[in-house]
DNA sequence: TTATCTTCTTAACATTTATCAATGGAAAGT
DNA sequence: ACTTTCCATTGATAAATGTTAAGAAGATAA
């Protein structure tokens, strides 16, 4: 039979090259799949985040709720990780929490078997130094645009980078994740639309 | 005579603690003292960003030009770390700058010196997994206030973390640092100190 | 010292964005 | 199909923030 782990062997290998059979089959031996129905959660705030999740299918969303609105960080699709990386690094109870926004496959790697990774097989430990970096690389770029650009010219840009998503994900979500009003928002687009 | 680099060795150490002698002598031999005059340049905009530099004295600032204005993205003080950071990884153009407020000492640690330590001492790239972690997590909380808090929140908090701060950092720069325009910073102030 | 330059403050006014309220339409449940 | 809920839109109004301009206070240089 088929490695239920394909699509993920090919994103580690594309971090790190180098990753041995013997690498890998360390890691699968550390993986486990989870079913996520829509609605449920990933991770919930106020708990410790356990796992760095790979998505297999669906949409997830990486909110936090403040004064009783929620703020969307960031939105996750096929192909990629997610993890209230800040809680599962610190082992301190997650400000965030990720739901599913449609039904979700995800693999996951729970903290202590990461922490045995790198202590067994150092290679890891560049596998862990290069995601943090793209979360860094991300989170900044995120970062100049909440400060330089209009809200206007930050969903122009989405429009531009990220046109499936605007597809998928409820406006009023996406208002919260540019900084504005759902009000707001679908002025900027009757605005944009002429 | 001392070794030059120890407060450099305690903040290596304090990251990955068991970091041996030999790993350090590896890293005294990539290092370099650099003196850099106030109004000068640790890294300009538009040139790759050869260095991450440890800040031994005085006080730097990371920014990027828009639109003809300066915004200010963060503050150095010494035994910090400093880099383009994202420039430095990608080994393109920098899109931002980093300039002395004050006479600067630093200590820099070149790409390609970093590369081989990565490569011939393995354990260093758990040093620089911890370096990503922790951008990660500082770009990640001030994400969560620029979106949650308001301006005058914002200030509030630098009031209770970065008391210091306030007091070598001018004004209109903290302005653009917090989102808003010196004159409205300046508001605030007014507002606050009722 | 005086002069110059920079930074901070203040005020009036303009613009942007949020809030509140109402409506219509789409989706979900029964 | 009917009902209910949720979501997007729109308008009127309010609040927050930016812009412009001027002057005061502080630093730096001659």
């Amino acid at each position: 039979m088929g490695n239920m782990f394909e699509a993920i062997h090919g994103y580690y290998l594309n971090l790190v090259p180098h990753l041995s059979v013997t690498d890998l089959e360390a890691l699968d031996a550390c993986l486990s799949v989870r079913q996520v129905p829509k609605g449920e959660f990933i991770v919930k705030a106020g708990q410790v985040c356990q796992y760095v999740s790979f998505l297999n299918k669906g949409l997830a969303r990486l909110y936090y709720t403040f004064e009783g609105k929620d703020i969307s960080i960031g939105f996750v699709v096929p192909g990629q990780y997610t993890s209230e990386y800040e809680s599962f690094l610190t082992r301190r109870p997650a400000a965030q929490s990720i739901d599913a926004l449609t039904d979700l496959e995800v693999i996951d790697l729970g903290y202590n078997d990461m922490q045995r990774l790198y202590k067994t097989f150092p290679v890891f430990q560049e596998f862990g130094r290069k995601i943090a970096e793209m979360l860094f690389i991300y989170l900044n770029q995120r970062n100049t645009a909440l400060l330089a650009l209009t809200p206007e010219d930050r969903y122009r840009h989405m429009i531009a980078d990220q046109p499936a998503l605007l597809q998928q994900v409820p406006q009023y979500m996406l208002a919260s994740f540019m900084g504005v009003t759902p009000e707001h928002l679908s002025r900027i687009r009757k605005k944009i639309s002429r």
